[in-house]
DNA sequence: CAGTCGGCGTCAC
DNA sequence: CGTGACGCCGACT
């Protein structure tokens, strides 16, 4: 880790960012003003977004699982990103109706 | 360094 | 369910 990180600490919200992305349970959903405030970042939902938009295509963390705050799908159906979170859902078994998804079933923390 | 734009948002009306 | 306003930050000029 850089030295740098340790002097700002970006790093370590960062890291809890990763960290709690990668804790939300299978079949569940989060989102990303949650992400945001469990990482740390306070009021950081569009930052969330953007390191989700950011992240390496092959990764294994659950980014799918991260919806608006009214458990909608925010990506574009149309776009490839959209479709694949789409699928990843319906693969955990999560009900969605009209591109939205109960948060109060699913939303997680509860 | 300051100004500006825009985003995988959120809340209130 | 639509609209507007707000707020925070990274990227670019």
């Amino acid at each position: 880790m850089p030295p740098s990180d340790l002097q700002t600490g970006s790093a370590t919200v960062r890291e809890t960012f990763l960290l709690v992305l990668a804790s939300i349970p299978e079949g569940r959903v989060t989102s990303y003003g949650r992400l945001a405030q469990l990482a740390g970042m306070g009021r950081g939902a569009r930052l969330a977004g953007r390191w989700l938009g950011q992240l390496p295509e092959g990764t294994t963390l659950p980014w799918h699982r991260v919806l608006n705050s009214q458990g909608q799908l925010s990506l574009p159906p149309d776009h490839p990103a959209g479709q694949e979170q789409y699928q990843r859902l319906l693969a955990e078994g999560i009900i969605i109706t009209h591109r939205r998804v109960d948060m109060k079933r699913y939303g997680w923390p509860d």
